[in-house]
DNA sequence: CTGAAAGCGCTAACAA
DNA sequence: TTGTTAGCGCTTTCAG
């Protein structure tokens, strides 16, 4: 690998012009910049940006850590804060955290010691802890797709409890009365968010709220699955079921076709984030949507503020989600 | 941030003493380094791996290029491989290509202007040419699910042409006779050996082969769905539909779907990478399993024994794929 | 067992 | 407009 000292050398100049040209800094006349650009591009000559950090300290790279980039809402979710990062010249690179605080506190370690430019979470809302360190030692960092509200951080998310409100109000409509949630971890606040914007459906509807209608499960297929399973085995089974993500809702369909019961006919099936799966499922799942693109590009944006100092007030952008209507709902037969 | 000079002072030691308990080299005693280890965590220590790359040549970074995270299958290979990379301590920056040689080379430069300890492609079939660069910097490599016949590279991959087959193979023996084939570019070379696999099984069963029952489709939903479409609206439609992979199989169902063609009743439809998708669907999609998880674990040994230089032979590892049947195909009627 | 010092490739004053 | 030079934080001989 070239480094700047031969281009300098080749050039016939020193390496201060060099690095002149490289950066566009400086006033170097037209002559020696394309001289100098010339044998950059002979000796095919990059920069080390490894070199330029230690005195810029700019890493140009963001960290992002997500529970698992295997699930699809995640996936789709890190696509756009990839491309958003390349265009403004970041890497990203990627931690899944399977939402274990170890892993989280290790992924993090790792990125402070490579002086990641930013980190973006999306993942850890139990030990809040961890963030208050980061934002006391004064590393740029935005939350995403989870609420922090006893934190001061940039946040982009959507509006969960509004987006259980839809969920269950469509299932209201649609004559459901007895309607079971499949929750992730209710520590984690969005998760707390969308069966509290349940709740309030059924309030608003004079529908009567059961406790024991709320399940936590693991966050993938298998746990809602087995979840939704112990619910249609209960005699007085429920006429609708809203789980809390799509991959919830997936295992919910798996556990209804195996026990013979019809969807939508006679249960119904609701999902949340709209990720590439639900559309794609048989029958389709009707679910709320995330903007997903948007939640990405959003979080980009504060983070390169962030980072770049040109931004002093925190804040929370709050997108709203929307009810899809598939066909995984019906209205309520018998 | 603390520095080495940091801790040094305060452990009263040279900052050679303290970069030796950091990296447990030369001979320490275990009072001092007892101290500086102390003094470390007392001031929360991380060494900057910035700093340490300039002389080390080494940023413990693994580059990925995949064309489409948001591709399921592709965000389950790059969980598994970010998985391993963790595991060798190895942070992994991925970059997703769209399989656009333009995407490919700038994300390329940018690994190694950032000094990437090694990079893993998972893309570029084509423009070989960018490869042969790479190799040729003495850059260290290894390609994944893609066959490049023509290189000097370590790769691993599943056997494609036995996979065609398999497909091929299972269809014909549910009584198929007239298969049409939704491939993705055939420029590239495991694109290219599915076919030829599903050209094979034809032969060996001493059915004919027709040109034009092979498709080409974007790599994408849509793009499988618009090819199968067109296929199911001709006169003389098979019976039976072969699709490269998951997405584009989902996409043919759709086809079907809206076409009010009963599958697996009226048509057969196959795919290949057995991703999430696969089993979740419905019908659930019968297709040809890729060892996800095996193909991430090999390619992080090959690169990182690569990156360490205590490998100077290059391999090719394949892995064989599997037929994994589900209810998208049935035997044929009529 | 410990430390002094050179150097990794680049940036950023400051001089010229 | 261009060049000199002092770091950035760490590793690595080489002396002591």
């Amino acid at each position: 690998m070239a480094t700047i000292y031969d281009i300098a050398e080749e050039a016939g100049v020193s390496i201060a012009t060099v690095s002149k040209v490289i950066n566009e800094t400086g006033r170097i006349s037209d002559k020696t910049r394309q001289r100098v650009k010339e044998v950059m591009k002979r000796l095919n000559y990059q920069p080390s940006v490894v070199a330029s950090a230690l005195t810029k300290k700019r890493t140009y790279m963001i960290g992002l850590l997500i529970p698992d980039l295997a699930n699809p809402f995640f996936a789709e979710l890190a696509r756009s804060i990839e491309d958003h990062c390349h265009e403004l010249g970041f890497n990203l690179v990627i931690c899944s955290t399977d939402n274990e605080p170890d892993k989280e506190e290790r992924s993090i370690n790792l990125l402070r010691q490579k002086s990641a430019d930013g980190i973006i979470l999306a993942t850890g809302g139990k030990n809040q802890d961890i963030i208050r360190n980061l934002i006391q030692q004064n590393q740029a960092i935005a939350v995403i797709a989870r609420g922090m509200p006893s934190l001061s951080v940039d946040t982009v998310l959507v509006d969960d409890n509004l987006g259980g409100y839809l969920a269950a109000s469509h299932l209201i409509e649609l004559g459901h009365r007895d309607i079971a949630v499949i929750a992730e971890d209710l520590e984690v606040m969005s998760s707390k968010e969308r069966v509290r914007g349940y709740r309030q459906a059924l309030e608003d509807h004079h529908l009567p709220y059961r406790e024991d209608r709320i399940r936590v499960s693991a966050f993938h297929v298998k746990g809602g699955k087995d979840t939704a399973g112990q619910i249609l085995d209960e005699p007085d089974r429920p006429t609708a079921i809203f789980a809390c993500n799509d991959l919830l809702a997936i295992g919910a369909m798996q556990a209804a076709y195996e026990r013979r019961i019809a969807v939508p006919e006679e249960v119904s099936i609701i999902g949340f984030d709209n990720s590439i799966l639900a559309a794609h499922m048989n029958p389709p799942l009707t679910t709320i949507a995330q903007p997903i693109q948007e939640l990405g590009r959003q979080v980009v944006n504060l983070i390169s503020q962030e980072i770049n100092g040109d931004k002093t007030t925190k804040q929370r952008i709050v997108l709203l989600p929307e009810l899809v209507v598939r066909g995984s709902t019906g209205s309520r037969k018998g």
